[in-house]
Formats: C-alpha cells, structure tokens, sequence
DNA sequence: AGTCCACAGGAAGGGCAGGCGA
DNA sequence: TCGCCTGCCCTTCCTGTGGACT
C-alpha cells in the first residue's frame, strides 16, 4: 500500500504516487457521464430519437419528446448524444442545444432559476433572484428570436421540476413556438418516473409528449459488454472476466443500471490502487460496493439542513431505545413519539424546535431519500399517524451515529 | 352506525434575504 | 431610498382519514 513514509523538504509526500503506476488509462472514461463514440445496446433508441428531432435540420417542426426509463439505462447518454449529432450536423450555428438537469438545487429547481439558467446558457447575464418572471420570459423570447435558432432544450429529470413547480411552466414553454417569431423551440423531457406523465395536464400531456420512447434495463450480458468496451480505454491492464461478470451481475441486479456498474468498477479500481495492488479482485468489487452505498448516505445527511438531522438523530436515538425490549429492524417508531425526542434533543442543544406540521414535512423528506421509510397507518381509535423505521443498513448505522452524535449530542 | 383519536397534509400567509429599477 | 419582485423556510389553521371502540 503507498503510505507516506517521511515527511520532510527535500522528499515530496506525494512523489511515491506519482512514481507509482496507476491501474487507469484514462479514468473519465469509467464515469458515466462520459459520452462514448459508440453506444452500444441503444441503436433502436437512437434511431428513434433522431428521427423525432431530425425534421429541424431542414427547418421544420419537429415533436417533442418524452424520454422514459429507470436509473442507469441511457436515456440522459444517448439524448445528448443525439442532440450533440444534431448540433453538428446543422449548419453555421442553426441548431443550439441547451442541457439542463432539473434536479439540480439551486440552478434549476424553480421557475426563475430555470428562466435564468435558460438565459445564461443564451449568453444573457441575469441575477439570482429580484426579476418578475414575466420580465424574463420576455427577455427569453426576445433572445432566441434574435438569434433566429432552433433551440432543443434537454430537460433531464424532468419529474423532479414537475414535483417542486407543477405543470404550469412545462404548459409555457410549450406554448412558448406561438410566441416565438423568428426561432423555434424543441423540448426532450427525460424522467425515470414512469408514472410521471399521468399526473401531468392533459394540454402539456399532449404537446409536451408527442413522442415516446422507452429506455429498457440493460441486461447482465449487456452490461458486461458495456463494461469491457469502457475498461478497455479505462484501465493499464486487461480485467478478469470474473471481474466483469461481477459488477454486471450486481447492477442487473439493481435493474440493469449501468451507471452503478460502472460505478462499481472505477471506486474497485480505486482501491486497488490505494492498497498497491496491481490488479483489481472480487475483493475490491465487495468493498466497492459497501463503500459507494456508505459514501451516498452519509453525504445525504450531510446534504441535509441541521433541522432534518436533528430529526434523524432523534429517530436514531427513539429506535435505540427501542432496541433494548425489541429488535432493531422491528423498531416501529411513530410521529408522535419521534417528536417528543426530537424536542428533547433541540432543548438538550439550546436548538429552537419547530413545529410537529413542519417536522411532518422533515420525516417525509427523508423518507424520499430513503433513509428512513415512513408508512401511513392507522390506529383506529388510537389515531391515524406514521410508522417510521431505518432504512439504512446496519453496517452504515455506526457511522451515520457517529456523524450525528458529534454533531448533536449535549 | 356513530364517535373519536392522532395525526396527515393542503392552503394561506408571515418574515427574511437579496436584487432590480425608478 | 423605496417599492416591488423573487425564493425559501416556517407557522397557523383547517379539513380529511381509517379503523378501533362504544
């Protein structure tokens, strides 16, 4: 394992890993947004989302497009993909795609930031916050009219901006060619939540979705040639099929996500590389897996405002208790009851608590993240509440305690 | 069948910070 | 400087809910 042996000026601590020779070739090929020359199992995909987009090379309307499928299968890869082709192919500048991830907080989670991101991506300077809307839809119009382009806008998780805003703005922007004199407007919605698009109305269900198309999990032997087609670029050495068949039976696993497989891959390869080992073990790939799992928790929580800790710490702490007379697993806390600890820990913190309505909210919010799942039940007599128990496993517990021990305890 | 409990969760609005334009 | 706009976090008020209990 590469360790720093002495510290002094005259050896540079890191000068043993730059001496040392990696097990990556090129590393950026092992992430997922990486766009390859070739993407393989997607032709059909391809093929469809291009013809839907292809009539705007010679000026004319083309449909937009609703882009479906579960994590890990594509659909972001391939419609930027496609829309990069796009963009080659037209002429002097005539086609400008614009690609914006909704789930991105604070950039494009309302309607003003996605005005302004719009705008930005235009070339138009625009403050974080104190314009009317309106003001920037004008703004909008009167740039891309000006600029004569046909615009395609990539819109990914879609669903996420649907959830926070509703549908009115998705209903704008397909209105928004009726306004437009001298350009055109193009949208790809693309979402993994496949009941999205009947909760949306039934004009922007139409307009918005003239186009289908369904992205379909990869499958274990899909994923293994995924995976030699990016390890061979990705890595110094050739990988044991062993290897390969590991990670792409572990991501078929979690509906033939590529993007965890690659994933699993390129943190294996980085423990490897850590450890000295030249060559990457199912081993690594085990340890790989717990680590990316541990790694998204805990940075989850940490992500999270002190509020929604303070709750998860009171959680934590109610099921511990619990433990004691049943198993941990089993600890069925209610609202009530995780209210109760929660004011007593904000009260042992010199915290000010808020309100049960508000800490509702909070259990709900990590009950979507998935560290906790929290079940409406009702009690009969005894009230309608939540039952809330862990979702994080067991060997990730001790550390998430740790973190919110530190930070939480008296 | 009606009552009751302990909430869930929607709606409305307050207060704050920050930016724009007259 | 001031009025107006935004997003965000929060509270208050309210109605709805489902099953045990009477």
């Amino acid at each position: 394992m590469w360790k720093v042996e002495a510290v002094s000026k005259v050896d540079n601590i890191f000068s043993q890993y730059v001496q040392k020779q990696s097990v990556f070739k090129d590393k950026t090929v092992l992430t997922s947004n990486f766009i390859p020359e070739k993407i393989p199992h997607r032709s059909e995909e391809i093929t469809q989302l291009s013809l839907a987009l292809a009539p705007m090379l010679k000026g004319f309307h083309a449909s937009n497009v609703f882009v479906y499928g579960t994590c890990g299968t594509g659909k972001t890869i391939c419609s930027r993909f496609v829309v990069n082709q796009l963009e080659e192919a037209a002429k002097d500048g005539q086609i400008k795609t614009i690609y914006i991830n909704c789930k991105m907080k604070k950039v494009a989670d309302t309607e003003y930031r996605l005005l302004a991101q719009l705008l930005k991506e235009l070339g138009e300077c625009v403050p974080d916050t104190g314009l009317p809307t309106d003001v920037l839809y004008r703004r909008f119009f009167e740039n891309a009219d000006s600029k004569r382009q046909t615009l395609v806008l990539v819109l990914d998780e879609i669903d996420a901006l649907f959830k926070k805003i509703g549908d009115e703005f998705l209903y704008n922007l397909t209105r928004i060619n009726q306004e437009l004199k001298q350009a055109k407007l193009n949208i790809v919605g693309i979402t993994n939540d496949l009941s999205f698009r009947d909760g949306l109305d039934m004009r922007v269900r139409s307009s918005l979705g003239e186009e289908e198309i369904l992205f379909r999990p990869y499958n274990a032997l899909q994923l293994k040639h995924i995976l030699e087609e990016r390890a061979k670029t990705g890595f110094e050495t050739g990988l044991d099929e062993a290897i390969l068949n590991k990670c792409a039976a572990i991501a078929a696993q979690e509906h033939g996500d590529a993007r965890r497989a690659l994933d699993l891959l390129r943190v294996a390869g980085e423990l490897a590389e850590r450890q000295g080992d030249a060559k990457i073990t199912e081993a690594h790939i085990d340890m790989a897996e717990q680590k990316i799992d541990l790694d998204r928790v805990i940075e989850t929580i940490k992500s999270q405002p002190s509020q929604s800790q303070i709750v998860l710490h009171a959680i934590i702490k109610l099921a511990e208790s619990r433990k004691k007379t049943t198993k941990w697993a089993d600890a069925r806390l209610l609202t009530g009851d995780v209210f109760a600890t929660y004011e007593s820990v904000c009260k042992e913190n010199g915290i000010k608590s808020l309100t049960q309505r508000r800490v509702s909210d909070l259990i709900a919010e990590l009950d979507m993240l998935g560290i906790i799942t929290a079940k409406v039940i009702s009690k009969g007599r005894y009230g309608r509440t939540k039952e809330i128990s862990m979702a994080i496993s067991n060997s990730h517990l001790d550390r998430v305690k740790a973190f919110l021990a530190g930070r939480f305890s008296p």
